[in-house]
DNA sequence: CGTGTAGTTGATGCTCCTCAATTTTTGTGG
DNA sequence: CCACAAAAATTGAGGAGCATCAACTACACG
């Protein structure tokens, strides 16, 4: 998914709408027309792709900055769904088209959002190749570089099946190797959550991590 | 990988070079300057990227009016094979970019490029979740839609290890199954050679491909 | 010919999934 | 605030799918 974030929107000057979404609400479902492209302003949302036989993957997880709802064509192939209470804001595809058409540098900026898709899909394609202990390691250090605060905690906006649905595991594996982390001192779950998660020694899980793709990985 | 193919290049009349390359022969390492994009004119290259241990993954393979070698940093990330005698057409990124700065049509036809790409990595990304029969499957599609002549015959340039790091699959396993699917008569090597493939019931390998991802998954 | 590469086939084992049961957490209404 | 129901998460046992290891065949090439 492009992600046409507040820069780009804020470089076009372009009108655009507030919208809020309420915990498990939809923003859009797959088939809908494809008129407005969406910015995070709060709160997280999930991106699926239902396959056949009720399963479903999630693609991405989206956060605060992050852009999604870009479309080629004029239907949505995916569906967006807020986790937690959100806010999102909308713009008009049409209108961002209008300001490419009539602004190199704008258009010039769109090119660089969705090389930079490119590389980001590319990267979650090679995470569905690896073990799963290293999938996990993989997905705790994104979440702790996108959501973790000062105090080094982790506070999950989503539950182990959208966690399965996005790493390709289930839900029994997720939470066998996420205690298991616990067990050998790697992750801490706080308080009386299991959402809630602290990394305790970040060079270990690194290791987990790096075992598979070479070891600089995560530094971009 | 951004596809930026013929047709993009003559809308902007640049400079390039053609160039040969024999089978085996590298176009570009991961690491070295991404001074150049390039288009496939004839043959047929794989573009790996290396994992850790010696392992690789074939992320791409590329067939003639693909383009490929565009990069947003300074540096190749991947490393671009030829898989037999290929023909290819280099042009400066600088060139192109260029035109792009001063002609809004031109990147803005650069923009949908790369949204193209963006589609397919996200299409790649789901087919790693699949049972091994149905990755078989639909690569074979895949190639039959890209590679097969008149006489429906398809003439694979890649070898099984390959299709196994494309697949994510081992070579034994891509084996077994190929076999199997001659065994059912649903594909037959042709000639001596099993990189000869004929597909005798496009239907049954649909439906193969289909049970995980919903049915019209493969009809754009 | 011998050597190397590509592909096939069989035996065995590990990883992760499936199914089932239980515990914990969340949400709701009194 | 507590009681209850529903949802989420955990835990265990067993099994399927694919990897691994090893042996073997076919062919290409010097």
């Amino acid at each position: 998914m492009i992600s046409i974030d507040r820069v780009i929107l804020a470089a076009a000057k372009l009108e655009s709408a507030n919208l809020s979404y309420e915990r498990g609400n939809t923003v859009y479902e797959r088939g809908a027309s494809a008129q407005f492209i969406y910015v995070v302003n709060k709160g997280a949302l999930r991106r699926v792709k239902p396959l056949g036989g009720g399963k479903q993957t999630v693609l991405q997880f989206l956060f605060p900055g992050d852009g999604f709802g870009y479309e080629l064509g004029h239907r949505h192939r995916d569906t967006v769904q807020a986790l937690i209470n959100t806010e999102v804001v909308a713009t008009r595809k049409k209108a961002l088209l209008g300001v490419a058409a009539s602004n190199v540098r704008f258009a010039c900026l769109l090119f660089a959002a969705a090389a930079q898709a490119v590389v980001l899909a590319e990267e979650q394609s090679l995470l569905r190749g690896l073990p799963a202990v290293e999938r996990i390691a993989l997905f705790l250090l994104e979440m702790d570089a996108r959501l973790s605060k000062r105090d080094r905690q982790i506070n999950l906006p989503m539950n182990r099946r959208d966690i399965s649905d996005y790493l390709g595991l289930t839900v029994e594996t997720i939470s066998r190797i996420m205690n298991e982390l616990q067990r050998t001192k790697i992750v801490k779950f706080q308080g009386e959550r299991q959402r809630q998660i602290v990394i305790r020694d970040k060079k270990r899980l690194q290791r987990l991590a790096s075992d598979a793709l070479g070891f600089d990985w995560w530094k971009r």
